[in-house]
DNA sequence: AATGAATGAGAATTCATTCAT
DNA sequence: TATGAATGAATTCTCATTCAT
């Protein structure tokens, strides 16, 4: 029945699909998973209820469907590894760049998923580890090669690590709560984390302490 | 007729709503505000379906509740104004210690709220405007006298107040999201925080950085 | 245990249910008997829910209470058989007058019992058998006596007997619904049913017609 | 995307309204509206609970329904205007039998709705802002018609409206209170009221007056 | 007798999901 | 595939009634 090769079809389908879980997006992050009612979706959606039955199993895989784009979202550490040569300092500030704007530019999905993810521990369980968990692994291990070369401070990898990683979890948290500074301000956050951030971390001088030299 | 002033009653009362309460934390902590029902809390708390509603006008009231146990307790800074004479590492490194108890003291309480605080608009706006900007206030007017002192660097105040927030708070999400390593270690939390932010923090030679002169 | 003799004690507890069944006319008018709640007849009479049950049966009871209340006031024809020499006319008006001011000045207590005496088949089949039927039977046994003396034109008892009841019962039932003529008006009835009913009523010259003579 | 003007659906779904709303007559009636529970209209329907709120919005949206269908008979004086020629004892009668036969036709729904009607302010009022006040000036003016003509003995227009109309809703009361001889006779009250009536309302020699002469 | 907290049966309503068209 | 009417399980909430104090 499916056209397998049907490059069209398939097209379509993917699109209808895309459909579905943006209104999902918009109407989970308006009203929250639970609120949220599978007519909401269809109408946002301009398709029938039934209609959505045709492209996910149920509500829940609809959320399922948003991690996904999430994990895609996250999963992407860029230029990570283009450090070698770039001075720390920079590296960390264009890392940062990164991160935020993952988060930020995903916001309405993170409004979507976070609250959800919170508070079901099935899905929490399944995104920890496919997701956190990893994310936490590649950090410790670039901290614990910087440290290996003595470029940073003698810190616990572990704790750094998930500093680093919940400082910027925990600002566009507060943004998802309501703050309006995070807001309208959060092109600043990456270098306002690196001025607060980067004397601690580093071994050598920095921009901030250049001045003892 | 009744004895308006009895307090024998009065603390009768204030222990069933407690016990209430109490239900109503873990059936929330544990299934998340939606899925958990009134049977599941009245059940947990030992009473009938309808006394919770002798207690609370409906669901979202025992949420209210709860937010209000929470507000009690981020209302209280404590000790924050005892910095004067007090060198500021070892403030910052009380505060935080403060600031991250009264977090993970009441895990159990912000996994039954957050979800849903980030959820609920209502909630949310509530909550932001009742705790989250009077904190924010108090802590960039605390960050605003310090760096006329000349005691901090020259850092944003209402981002960096954000960002100090943030980091805990973000923390305490990760926690919340599944990280063992944050549930088993947090009593090192401040300290590693301390270490990490003093430096970005401080004008003057840090404990972290003394060692360079 | 019951002071069968005590006066006292007695007098105490009929004012009490009398307190009962006042609170309970005003709430069951204004609300209905369905929508009417124990706990809104306790305050309105001034005393505990469970007081109520120290003095009626159950919810229902209440309502059997007005309804005897009612009947007491029904089964009163007063002064129906001082007709024998009055002449008819009179008497007429003045059996209206009775029968309207007796409907009229237990409104309240009609409103609260009408409704639930249409609507519950046990409670109307007991108020018809004990009122009802009696007052009908009683109203042609006395049109059948003045039919034999020659002085009412030969109409059909039976029904002439109910569109006399069921013209005031129904002006009454349109008060009810809210007509305010009516309301402001009640005490002109008597004469104008008086004055619409007679002629078709009495084989004599009636007032109406007595330009005849 | 719906046909919205399909006339197959559109049939399919006032044939499913109608036939809810002859359950809910028929529940209504048998329990009175309180006591009707949408089980018990369901099951009577032969549909699912939850059927029912695909077409009202909630229990008293059925009732509303309901006193759209009475509205809709209430509302047709028919052959109210035909009076010009004909005899005013004929028209009487015509009229009266049409008023009985439309409210004894609909005694059921009466029976369903009437006891609501009276219990419930809300209901009550629009009730009597849209049919009964309406229907009220209705019948003044054809009085007041008639009383010009000299056609009509010297009443008070508005209380011999009401005293009409309450004679008629009154019998029909009398009857939903258990009253089998109006059950049973009911086709020969128009006749019996028109007796009664015309020589009280007619200024010239009726019928029943004929004799006079 | 009076009280009012506790109870739990019962009802309205919602909404994810199914399925005939 | 798309549709949307029908379904009925599940949930919140109300309130008459009980009973220990």
């Amino acid at each position: 029945m499916a056209e397998l090769a049907d490059p069209v079809q398939a097209q379509l389908i993917a699109a209808r699909r895309a459909q579905i879980l943006d209104a999902a997006t918009q109407v989970f992050a308006e009203r929250g998973f639970a609120r949220a009612t599978i007519r909401d979706i269809a109408q946002t959606a301009g398709v029938a209820d039934g209609t959505i039955y045709n492209y996910f199993a149920n509500k829940t895989d609809l959320l399922f469907g948003l991690l996904d784009r999430l994990n895609d979202t996250e999963r992407r550490p860029s230029s990570l590894a283009l450090a070698e040569d770039t001075s720390l300092a920079a590296f960390f500030q264009a890392y940062l760049r990164e991160r935020v704007e993952a988060l930020w530019s995903n916001a309405e999905l993170l409004r979507a998923v976070l609250p959800e993810l919170l508070a079901n521990p099935e899905l929490r369980g399944r995104y920890y580890r496919d997701v956190i968990a990893p994310t936490m692994a590649l950090g410790e291990d670039a901290f614990r090669a910087l440290a290996a070369e003595g470029r940073m401070r003698d810190l616990d990898v572990a704790l750094t690590t998930r500093i680093l990683a919940g400082a910027v979890l925990g600002l566009m948290t507060m943004q998802l709560l309501g703050d309006v500074t995070l807001a309208e301000r959060w092109r600043e956050i990456p270098e306002a984390l690196s001025a607060l951030l980067l004397p601690g971390l580093l071994r050598e001088p920095t921009p901030a302490s250049s001045s003892d030299a």
